[in-house]
Parts: C-alpha cells; structure tokens; sequence
DNA sequence: CAAATAGTGTCTTTAAGACACTATGCC
DNA sequence: GGCATAGTGTCTTAAAGACACTATTTG
C-alpha cells in the first residue's frame, strides 16, 4: 500500500527515506443558537478523492511556497473559511500514520479556534462549508480520522475550559457575565453557581469593563472584554474537583 | 532557498504541493545526581551536516517502511537511544516553517519522554549521546530550533507537575514518597510541605505499596509503584495557586 | 540517648458550592 | 406591583499551607 520508493529529490537530502503527505487541519468551534458547533467542509463527490462526498475537517496540503509556518498555514486556512481576523489559536497535536489516507503515508497537523458566531447565517468564507453541531457531527462518518481528531479537541477543550476562560473568545465583544456563564454551562453541558462564577471571573483580571448593554428583559447588564485575546488566563482551581482517583491525559 | 518543484510523485498526488521534510525528535527527561537532566546527541562534524557538531535533541525522519505512526516513530527512537521498554510518552506538539532546517520546508513531530535514571553512567544504547542537565543544555547552542523545542518541554513538564503525578515516571520503582517528593522539589525547583505533600499523593490512590524500604539512615519507608505507568494522575488542584492575575498558555 | 529520617495531627487559609438575598429595568 | 434578569452576602466545604508533634531506625 506504501510506495516506498523514494522521490530523486529526497534522495539526495534524506538518502533512503520517502517524504509523508503533509497537511494541516483546523479544528474551529463556536457557539451558535445555545449548541457547540464545528466547522466541517464537504469533500468533493469525485471517485478520485480519498473520501468523496464525506464531511471533513478543513485543511489541506502544506504550501511550501505560501506558507511560512505551520502556524501561519493554519491562520490561512481559517481565514479561508471564517474571514477571521484574530481568533483564538492553538495547536492540538499531529496525527501521522501510514493508513490513515489512501494516498500515502501522511501527516496532519491540528489547530484549535475558537471564534465568535458569524453575524448571520450566511458569512462563511465560500463553498461548502458548514457549522454542525459538536455531537451531530461525531455521529456523521467524517472523512479519514477526523472523528477521532474532533473527539480529541472536544476532550481538549471540555478540559481547559474547566481552568481557563476559553469560553470568552466564543462571544462577540462586548459580553456580559450572564452570557459569559451561559457559554460555560453550554460547552460544559451542566449549570454554574452564579455567585461563584462572578467571583472567579472578576478575581482573575482578564476582563476590563466596556459600560452597560441592555437586554431583551430585566436588569441591564453590565459589559466586558478580555484584555488580552492571544492568551487564556487560568485559575487556581478547576470548577469542579471531578471523581476523586481521577486518571487523565 | 526554497525549491519550489513539485517532485514527480508529489505532483500527481497532491496537485502542486512539494512535500516538506518531516522527521520526529523527542525530549528525553530524566533526574540524575538531584538536577533534572536531558539526553542530548552531537550532531556528525561534517561540512554536509545542516549542524555540524552542534548538540541536538534525538531524533530523525519518519520511514515510511518502518514506523506506522509517528507514536511508533517516537518509541523507535528513543529505544535506541535508551533501551527503555515501556517509558512515559506523550506528544509535545510540532514545529515546522521554511527555514528552520536549511535542507528546506522542514516539520518535526515533537514527544516528551520521562525515563528512571540509567543504573549507572554508561547503558545509554549507543554512540554519541549524552545526559546535560537542563539549565546547562539550555545555554548550549543547540541544532536547528531545539532550544525553542526544549524550552517549551520544560515549561510543559514543569506546568504539569503542579497538578499530575508525572514525577513518578522519573524514578526507578519501588520509590518512598520522600524521594517522590524530592523528584518534585527538584523539578519545580522549590521546597515543597511534606504533610501537604503526601495527603495529596494518598488521597489521589495512584500509588500501591510494595513493602518497606530501608535507606541509608533514619527510619525505614514504605515502598511505591504506581498502579498504571501510561496514565499520569491528575489532582484537583495546583500545588500553589501561582501569582493571582496569572496569564499562561 | 542523640541524630536522622518517616510519618501524623491540628489549625489556618483559600477559593469554590449552596442558596438566599437585594437591585434594577420593563410591562 | 409583578416579573425577569443582574448582582451581592453569608455560611459551608474541600483541600492546601504551616508547623509542631510522634515514630522508627542506627550508632
């Protein structure tokens, strides 16, 4: 199933060793209508393709010629499908094997955003892409191992979430406490005691006030922004101390 | 500098994407004579060499032929470098960008390995590798980014370990818990309360006993293993909430 | 017994959880 | 006033920090 004959050119810089497929993949959540959502694309429903017709996370090839670094070949790819500008981002892990693509021994590196919801439905950069709900879309048949990479970074994010303030860069600017706390219990998918999330909030520093935003009913509300949206601040504590003798990554 | 040629096979299976040099590195971690040490290799002192002479991290491209994933890549390479069978690995992350290796688009795959100490100095699994103990490896001029890449693993492990078991992976078993938590202090480079210490250790039931062990001096100590040496136990909190407004990763 | 090291107990401190309370805005 | 939502206060609880105390081993 592998080629092992070597390209001319890796020959001569790596004598014996045939180059893997490279890619880089984005992971890009948000929240939308009260549900964690996933940006996943639609591959094209051609025989040629690896996984036709599948949906899929969105990525591809390394440009060697565009992309400077993996981190920059990520924000690309993000800007590509969301028009974002500066979300939040960060690298996940590699996934590399060689039949994890049918094409080759490949490599994928993967990114993890966080970014707020698009203004309206439409907004999505081009084509075929779609946000789908986190759950929904472990339940699709994704193409190659991009379940297993989503579960990965829902794992990734379901844990920092319990020490970090994460969820700030899923709402637009400014937000509100309650809809900071609402954006917790969504991606966590259990309620928070009001109280002690304000106070841990407040006692982190990250946020600065921005002056009341009035809501649809009751109270207005006062409004915020991180200070810093390149880095999540991270509290002394998780929310919840989970099952004692507990075994984690 | 960088040969913007598609080679032949690259060009029919991956439209225009030349593909990047993909090797895998590891940091080796292990605690000798009190200091937190890592395995280092000379590079060969040869005009080709991208490095020549330099100190780097152990590490080289993936085969394809050889390795079915980059994990099995990973414990291929550390076992001939060490000759452990069954250590800690976990993936670091990866770097990779135009000019990081003047051979061209180059990614490394990065894991994290923590290791008992050696029986004694030599048993290291072949040629020129060496333990330099972290501080002193970090002002050495290393090949390539491996600074960075080493930089980033301390930070990593040092920010693990205020909240996991990971230190028990650095030493041989069976271990008293004072010298587990002496491999504590000597990682995080700080005194740490005994009493605190050990009620977190027992109260997180990742430990079993073996039976006592008696030292040079002093009192006779209960020996421990740990229960499952892939998993790293994580505890409720961190050692010391750091200081109050904290920004990290 | 003294020195050295292992292990325990008790009180304090920190920050989260529970939950009742007050405050403000709209009908 | 009544409802909805924002925000506070007070008591409890979980687990770490400080530090003194007891226990065991060797000489």
């Amino acid at each position: 199933m592998v080629n092992k004959k070597p390209t001319p050119r890796s020959s001569v810089l790596a004598p014996g060793f045939e180059r893997p497929l490279v890619t880089v993949d984005v992971v890009i959540f948000t929240v939308i209508d009260e549900r964690l959502q996933v940006l996943l694309v639609r591959r094209p429903d051609t025989a040629s393709d690896p996984s036709p017709g599948r949906m899929a996370l969105p990525g591809g090839f390394i440009n060697v010629a565009l992309d400077a670094s993996l981190y920059d070949c990520a924000l690309r790819k993000l800007e590509e499908k969301t028009g974002f500008e500066a979300p939040y981002l960060e690298q996940l892990g590699s996934w590399g094997s060689a039949n994890r693509d049918p094409r080759g021994w490949c490599a994928t590196h993967v990114y993890f955003a966080l970014v707020p919801p698009p203004p309206d439905d439409q907004a999505l950069g081009s084509e075929a892409s779609e946000w789908v709900e986190v759950e929904a879309a472990l339940r699709k048949r994704l193409a190659f191992d991009h379940a297993e990479i989503l579960t990965a970074a829902v794992e990734r994010l379901r844990g920092k979430v319990e020490y970090t303030s994460l969820p700030a860069f899923l709402l637009p600017e400014p937000f509100t406490l309650p809809q900071l706390q609402r954006t917790y219990e969504i991606v966590l998918g259990r309620p928070m005691d009001k109280s002690a999330f304000r106070k841990r909030m407040l006692d982190a520093q990250f946020l600065t006030e921005t002056g009341p935003i009035e809501g649809d009913a009751g109270r207005t509300a006062m409004g915020y922004r991180v200070l810093d949206r390149e880095r999540a601040a991270v509290f002394p504590r998780t929310f919840r101390a989970i099952e004692s003798p507990s075994y984690r990554e």
